[in-house]
RNA sequence: GGCGAGGUAGCUCAGUCGGUAGAGCACACGGCUGAAAACCGUGGUGUCGCCGGUUCGAUUCCGGCCCUCGCCA
């Protein structure tokens, strides 16, 4: 095991954040926790689903030294805005106490969310939402045209089938706001904090078997029964995306399997899309036992 | 064995009154700024089951054969 140094050396020109990203199956989670635990520090969850609460088995919740894990019911939406705020405290606490702040998950989104601040613009109010979606519906070319009208450059970005963003322009245009980012932090290397990015990398062949094995670790963990629960409820509709979640309630169990596997590897390969696009990534090989990536990573960090 | 339906893209199927074919899903690539496990865009050469006949030309019409499903024996 390859030892982080003593503490209180990490601040000195070494990052502060170290995050791992990887599609699912990519044994994130083992390697996180290894990593975190050499550092002396808990990792900060970058995943839209495992932030509800009632979906441990479907969405992979591993509490352990992890922050914003099961932290919201199921009945609640939730979104970008919100974490990026709740995953700065995290991660300025984490530094605050330990020097260093590990952030690990899936959702691209919300990792550069967590990294950098997107300086996203305010979610909409009352209403509006509903509104301009009624409007959207009536003649999807006259809701584009008017956003061509009064925000030229946002309209330019969103394609006019593009329901959700024409939707959402117009609401922001409506608050004196805009769509269009006044400086794009999404897809460049700018963070908050001196950090360093690794993605894991397994083959397309490797990843599958995970993924089926790990379906039928869900299933036999109580997975079909813990998605009957949480349809029963109130749900939103954040949450009710979770992978499998209508398939294993909907489905009879042979196909709900069969569906959930393509989904995840579906999933896997838009994660692995992401994973290419994040500026300054650095790929290390996980398809190895997790402490062996756990030490390439640490190894990584310190070269910074 | 008889009757009926059918064999077209990885899958489910549409279609061609004869001029070598197109949807959905899947897949690939691109986009993405408070729903991101979401959402949007672009991409279709496939012996149209096999063999033969008619025809300038057959996936399409005709004949034979093979296979699948259903009903009847």
């Amino acid at each position: 095991m390859v030892g982080w140094g003593a503490p209180g050396d990490m601040t000195r020109g070494r990052p502060e954040v170290l995050a791992i990203f990887g599609p699912t199956g990519s044994g994130k989670t083992a390697v996180s926790e290894v990593v975190a635990r050499a550092l002396g520090t808990e990792i900060v969850s970058a995943d839209a689903l495992q932030v509800y609460r009632g979906l441990p088995v479907i969405t992979n919740q591993s509490e352990r030294l992890t922050r914003l894990v099961a932290i919201r019911d199921v009945s609640q939406e939730f979104s970008v805005g919100e974490y990026a705020r709740l995953a700065h405290a995290e991660i300025d606490g984490l530094i605050g106490a330990n020097g260093i702040a590990v952030v690990s998950g899936g959702t691209g989104l919300y990792l550069r969310a967590a990294l950098v601040d997107l300086d996203l613009p305010p979610p909409g109010q009352g209403g509006a939402r509903a509104r301009w979606e009624a409007y959207y519906d009536r003649d999807p070319d006259v809701a584009h045209a008017r956003l061509r009208a009064l925000d030229p450059t946002a309209a330019s970005r969103v394609h006019s089938n593009d329901r959700r963003r024409v939707v959402r322009a117009l609401e922001l245009i409506e608050q004196g706001t805009s769509l269009a980012p006044s400086r794009d932090r999404l897809w460049t290397a700018d963070t908050r904090l001196p950090t360093t990015v690794v993605g894991l990398e397994v083959p397309r062949a490797s990843l599958e078997r995970r993924i089926r094995e790990r379906t039928e670790e869900m299933l036999a963990r109580g997975a079909v029964q813990e998605a009957r629960r949480a349809v029963a409820g109130e749900i939103s509709k954040t949450a009710e995306r979770a992978l499998g979640l209508r398939e294993l309630v909907d489905l009879p169990l042979e196909q709900a399997r069969e569906r959930l596997i393509a989904r995840t590897l579906r999933y896997a390969a838009y994660q692995r899309k992401w994973m290419r696009r994040i500026a300054g990534i650095v790929m290390i090989d996980a398809d190895r036992p997790p402490d062996e990536v756990a030490d390439a990573i640490l190894e990584v960090a310190r070269a910074r």
